[in-house]
This record gives C-alpha cells, sequence and structure tokens, in this order.
DNA sequence: TGCTACGATTGTAGCGCTACAAATCACATG
DNA sequence: CATGTGATTTGTAGCGCTACAATCGTAGCA
C-alpha cells in the first residue's frame, strides 16, 4: 500500500480509502491511484483490512456435497445475495461431521461475517463453538431447533402434499424410502408426515425401506428391486431424491413395468433430469434459489436466531 | 488469545505456540490450554496469524460451475491432498470470466498459500494479476501455455483415442458437438483432433455442430435433432458430455432409434448417469481427482510454471 | 556445590491496514 | 481581505498474532 501511494503522489490513508470508500476520494484522485494499483498489481490484503477494521465482506458457505446439483440453485442464490449487498460468498465442501466442524472452525478463524450452514447431523459441539463466535449463523434447510436462523420450506407439508397426491390417484401400496444418518433433519421430517397422511387414509404405512444413503442412480435401482421383492403389487414409490426416481425409472424400463402407468414414482427436489426423463418426474420443487436469498437476508440483516420459511411446489408431472 | 492465556496461567506466546508448533510446548500444559481453548470457544484469528507470520494454510479454488458433477472429483482430491499436507480449500464459484477476476482477486486478498484455476476463457488481466501476486498458481484441465502450472490430461490424445474407436466400429457419418466459448481450452482441443483422425480415415468430418453452451439434458435433445435434419443417415455422435450424451440418448428412444445399432454415442467425462443408463454410455474418464491431487502437489511443492500431465482412459461401454 | 546444556517459556517488535480525529484545501460570502 | 463551510486528505494508534531472541528452570555431572 506504501508503494502504491509513494507512486500516486498520494497518503496511505487515501488508498485505502480508494478501495473502501470509493465515495470519499475525489474522482481524480481515485482513478490514478487505482491506475497505480493495477500496474503494480496491488490488491489490498484483507486480512490486514479485517484485522484494523474488525468486520470483512466475505460470507463463508459449508456444504455437504457438490455430487448432485441439489445445492447448485442454493450457492447460486447465496452468491447473488451476497453479491447484492457488496459480499462475496467463499465455500468449503465438508462431507462429514467432522469435516463440517473443521471447515466452520476455518471459515471462523477467517472470522467470516456470516456462515451458512446446511441442516443435517452435526458435531455436537458445534453448537456451542458458535454461539460462542458471534458470528450470525444460518441453518439452511433447517427447521425448528435450527442452529443461528433456520431457513428453509416445509417439509413435513411438502410431504404431506406429495403423498395426497399419491393416494388421491388410488394408489394404494406405496413405498416410501427413508435415509438414516444422510440428511438429518432435511430428510427425517418426511417420513412421518408419510405416516399421518396414509393412517388419515386408512393405508398401510409398512412398506417404509430405510437405507443408509441413497444418492446416484444405482441406488434407484437397487430399491425399487428391493421394493418389489417385499411386495410385488406395489403401485407407487416415494423416492428421496430425483436422482435416486430416475434410476427407479431405469430399472423400471428394464423390468418392463410402465410408468405410470403400473408404478407410480415421485423424487423429490427438481433436477434438470426429472423434467428431461420420459416420463417427466413429479416431484417436490424446493426453490432452492430462495433459501440462498433468504440466508444471506438473515445472515446480514441481522434477524438472529428464529425460523424462515420459504416456498415449495408440487411439481405435477408425467410420473406420478 | 489473551483471555486464554490468563485463564491457563501461561504467556499468550505459549497459547500461540499450541496451535501453530504443537511440539514445542509440554505436553501438560498443551492440553490444559487446548482446554481452556475449546471452553472459551477460542478460535485463534487466522487473519491475524497471517499477517505476523505472512503465510496461510488455505488454497483457494475457482469453480466455474456446480451445476453438474464433473468438478466433484477434481474438488475431492483437492481436498484430500491439502488435507494430507495440513491444507484446507476454500471454493469460489465463479460463472464468468469477470466474476472469476473477481473471485480471485478476492482470494489474493485473502493471501491465500495457492490458488487452483480451472482452464478455461479468462479476464485479460487476470495472468498479470497472478504473475505480479506471487502465489503460486496452477491451472486444471490446462496445457501449454496455462497461468502458472498447468494440469490435465491430453484432451487431444483422447478425443483422438475415441474417434478412432468410432471409426474402427464402421461408423462413417460422425457428428461432432463443439462448443464455443463456454470452457475454452476444456474443449476447443477436442475439434482438431476429431478432425485430423477422420481425415487420416479419408472420411468427412463436415457433421460439426458448433454450440455456445450445452449443459442440461436438454440440449442433446435439440442436438440430436439438429444433426438428424442436416444428415438423416448420421451413425454416430461424439457428445461435449456425457450430460449431453443421456440426452441425445433419451431422445433416441423417444424416436425409436436403437442405440448402438443405429446410431453410437459418446459422451465424454465419466458421469455417473453414463454407467447407470441403458445402455450405459461410452465416454472419455479423466481422471479428475488425479488432477485435484496434482495441482495440489503443483501448488504446494512449488514445481512453478510447467506442465503436469494425468492420465485418461477411453471408457467402452454399450453406448458406442 | 557450582556449572553446563538443553528444553520450555516469555517479551518485544512489527505484520498491513483502517477508525477516528485532525488538518488542509477550495471557494463563496460579508 | 478575513471568515466560514464543506469536501478532501492525512497522521496516529492499534487490531491479534507470530518470528525471533532472550530468559527461565531443571537435570546431569564433576
Amino acid at each position: 500500500m506504501q508503494d502504491v501511494a509513494r507512486r500516486a503522489g498520494v497518503s496511505p490513508m487515501t488508498v485505502s480509502n480508494c478501495f473502501r470508500y470509493p465515495d470519499r476520494v475525489q474522482d481524480k484522485t481515485r482513478k490514478a491511484v487505482l491506475r497505480v494499483a493495477a500496474d503494480l498489481g496491488y490488491v489490498p490484503n484483507m486480512s490486514a483490512g479485517l484485522l484494523a477494521a474488525g468486520s470483512s465482506r466475505v460470507i463463508g458457505a459449508v456444504l455437504p456435497s457438490m455430487r448432485n446439483s441439489s445445492f447448485f440453485n442454493y450457492s447460486a442464490g447465496l452468491r447473488r445475495a451476497a453479491a447484492a449487498r457488496g459480499h462475496e460468498v467463499i465455500t468449503m465442501i465438508a462431507e462429514s461431521p467432522e469435516e463440517e466442524f473443521s471447515a466452520v472452525q476455518t471459515l471462523l478463524g477467517l472470522r467470516v461475517a456470516g456462515l451458512a450452514l446446511v441442516a443435517g447431523p452435526h458435531a455436537p459441539d458445534l453448537r456451542r463453538l458458535l454461539d460462542r463466535s458471534g458470528i450470525p449463523v444460518a441453518e439452511s434447510w433447517g427447521a425448528e431447533e435450527a442452529i443461528g436462523c433456520g431457513v428453509g420450506y416445509d417439509v413435513g407439508a411438502a410431504s404431506r402434499a406429495l403423498t395426497r397426491h399419491l393416494i388421491a390417484q388410488g394408489r394404494r401400496r406405496i413405498g416410501f424410502v427413508d435415509i438414516s444418518g444422510g440428511g438429518g433433519l432435511r430428510y427425517s421430517m418426511r417420513l412421518p408426515a408419510f405416516r399421518q397422511e396414509m393412517f388419515a387414509a386408512h393405508l398401510s404405512d409398512a412398506l417404509v425401506l430405510t437405507v443408509h444413503a441413497a444418492d446416484g442412480f444405482g441406488s434407484g435401482a437397487r430399491i425399487l428391486n428391493e421394493f418389489l421383492t417385499r411386495e410385488p403389487r406395489l403401485d407407487a414409490i416415494l423416492c428421496p431424491s430425483d436422482v435416486v426416481a430416475a434410476g427407479a425409472i431405469f430399472e423400471c424400463t428394464r423390468r418392463g413395468l410402465s410408468v405410470p402407468g403400473e408404478i407410480a414414482v415421485a423424487g423429490w427436489g427438481d433436477y434438470d433430469i426429472g423434467r428431461q426423463l420420459s416420463p417427466s418426474l413429479t416431484t417436490i420443487a424446493p426453490f432452492s434459489d430462495e433459501i440462498g436469498l433468504a440466508t444471506v437476508a438473515a445472515l446480514l440483516e441481522g434477524t438472529g436466531p428464529g425460523l424462515i420459511r420459504t416456498r415449495f411446489a408440487l411439481e405435477l408431472r408425467e410420473s406420478a
């Protein structure tokens, strides 16, 4: 910074102002300083700035994975909302609660302006760490009991709507795929809602298959086969994601089962593949970008702990 | 840090050492300090540490998108290699050269220990900015002329291998999908290699369709239709990615064209979907995790500018 | 006991920047 | 020409931490 100041014939403070508060500096001066800075390849040391000012314009996000596209829209929403407020988003991928804890420590070490978590199983000490950090936190796809501010749609209501739709279609032997362990709350609220609707319709809710994790098309095929072994007259399945549903449909094609004629297949998440598949997938559209938007708003507008509900939609297409 | 030191009855310097050089402090002392730190929720301020020490243990990566899974393995490789060296990876998504430039500035401002870029079109000033920054840079999927150290497989060789395979199968009217703009070098080296092999086999290389961008299944369908309009006797197409190839196969199914009987369809990238599809996709497997691994090695072992070649494989499956 | 050697611990100075207040400047007015 | 006003610029101090050198403690040995 000294260098830039010297070459531009101004004080270091003016250089600093050029970057942080452009309005405070005369147009002519600023342009000159910025040109010298560009010439020298000077980029302000954010660490020093943060240390001196006590605040940064970077938001940290921890994502559980990028294996599938479900977080793409969320991440885009985060970036869009952050950019609109002059902030940046840095992302860390963490595929286990331990990795998540370590990622949070790193981000806390960076003293980010806010931290966006994704609901799921967390390390036991995570909440305490974040409570004491004093940094705004939001838990996306979170519900009650979220760390910081929970932002997400009503998963239970979505699950009920989808189940009701299948029942209304006349489906009676409906298989439900439950995910244990993997995504925590993001999944765990679906099953009780499913049971509730089945019970209300006097149907059996016994066709529940609990799998440890299901991503990828392969698990869709395995799941379908497992269900058919247990109940050959199965007439619908509720999959945990569109990718799994796609895998199930592929397997139906292979077995010569017509969808939705013989079996209705419902997905979850409104992934790209669901629209292109033939038959196209009935699914829950979560408006993930809205979650990203609302998360940043909660972080930066300082709403504090609470619960922000975003929308969802039951997307009726061909498969169910 | 003062707080922790006071409560643990040691000097601030000892607290600092506990985190940075655990070996320098006695076991007993370290445990005591770490317990107090955990109690207080203390996380060292990395900015201050970086400022004082002049080096951080964070690697910055800029990814062009997370819309599809192609970067998943790469990112996992980065993280694995970084973790093995006691480093962390933070990621920024940038969907245009301008966003990439801004992301690089942010990461440079953070004074990361190394910067992993992905080959593609860059902002004109990017190279100069990075040259002057003095921070190690690697360009993954890069080739000659890469910014910093290029790390990637031989895209031309892969394209030649795939083309030769189709020709050897007796395919004669082969369509090639070229991407303009989107991924830069990641795509642009494929077409010349394709032409070369077609020429060597005395076949027409006229069936080239240039599209601006192609991701998503939808574009696969569009592309197939466009080709069939231009050449109804088309007997093979080379798609820029497995997702596009999957879209093309869906469209073939819809039209009642048998794959690979009437048309061979080849993908690129060895995505998950290609394995599950029926027929399964012949594709180029890029060993993306190796690219990630080698990138971190180049960054941290200070190889400097150069070119690191990783492997690739021609994955022969049912579709071609 | 006195002295050395070596590991553990502790001050000191300063990393690059910004908040804040103070100083300077340009210019219009009495 | 003095004075006031508001825009622009500039010192000063200090953010939290670590490199480095200095100091302390203690065990080993003559």
